[in-house]
DNA sequence: TATTGTTATACTCTATAACTATA
DNA sequence: TATAGTTATAGAGTATAACAATA
């Protein structure tokens, strides 16, 4: 079944489609274990991320988060809602401009990221664990490889 | 900001941990950027990697496409509806077993497979084309390894 | 006018719970 | 009883469109 279509291509241009399909699928199915993957019930993927973020970088506006995780900053505002609404951050306006609003954790979002650091996908640590010494370097050179592609453009 | 929290781990541990939120930061962004590259307004990232599932690997029941993917046979049949919906693929009965249903394409749903073949992600295509052999390697051992932790347990 | 942020609305994807039909 | 599949409902995450407030 797998040839119904013929494209012409070179064999280069054939590996480097072949390549792109084995990583989006590696990429899509390991997206959806760690998304099913969470702490309490309380939080997904994208509010911890950007809980993480403000924890690591301190207090950001609404506009550097957005842009940093590519999103809109409508899709932003309404993940910062669940943040501040589980009462993990807290908004505060900027005092060098009336436009714009500060987030930062609160002590609770701060123990929140604690407990996520240390508990939080150890599953996939522990298949970390059982790789070769090449294979682990080659996981880390791929992530550099991967997000520098990601946050191209 | 980093150090709010001390945790006590070996260095090795430390290494992992590190290696675990490299590839995850690295998965998750990668994600969204396929996800909003969408060939037409049409079908998303779950809905069409079930129809080259279908197209490549045959008719396949519903449970065989939920298992496949490690989702529920109820999230699955909600991605397969929309596929129905659209017209890219078709229930049929199963003739060996009443309970059973045999989803497969219909020609309006190769017809997509193939045009996402040649378009889609054409943008990542063009940075894995950039790479050194020894990064595209790295790339390639890694999405074996990637995928089969996901499809682990 | 441009920028920052928000809400309203809609869609994809996923899950759990409750159900029907067949084995 | 067990298996296959479905629908109802809910929630996360995202987008576009329309808006208010400030620069």
């Amino acid at each position: 079944m797998v040839d119904k279509a013929t494209t012409t291509s070179t064999s280069a241009e054939v590996e480097l489609s072949e390549l792109r399909a084995e990583v989006a699928v590696a990429v899509v199915r390991l997206y959806r274990r760690f998304r099913t993957d969470r702490i309490d019930g309380d939080l997904g993927e994208a509010a911890i991320t950007v809980l993480t973020m403000l924890y690591k970088d301190g207090p950001q506006s609404l506009r550097e988060l957005s842009d940093h995780e590519r999103v809109t900053p409508a899709s932003m505002s309404q993940t910062v809602n669940r943040l501040t609404a589980a009462g993990y951050a807290v908004r505060s306006p900027d005092p060098d401009d009336g436009r714009k609003v500060l987030f930062s954790t609160t002590p609770s979002g701060d123990e929140l990221v604690a407990k996520d650091r240390n508990r939080r996908h150890s599953w996939f640590i522990s298949h970390l664990r059982r790789l070769s010494d090449e294979d682990r370097a080659a996981l880390a050179r791929s992530a550099e490889i991967l997000r520098e592609i990601a946050d191209a453009d």
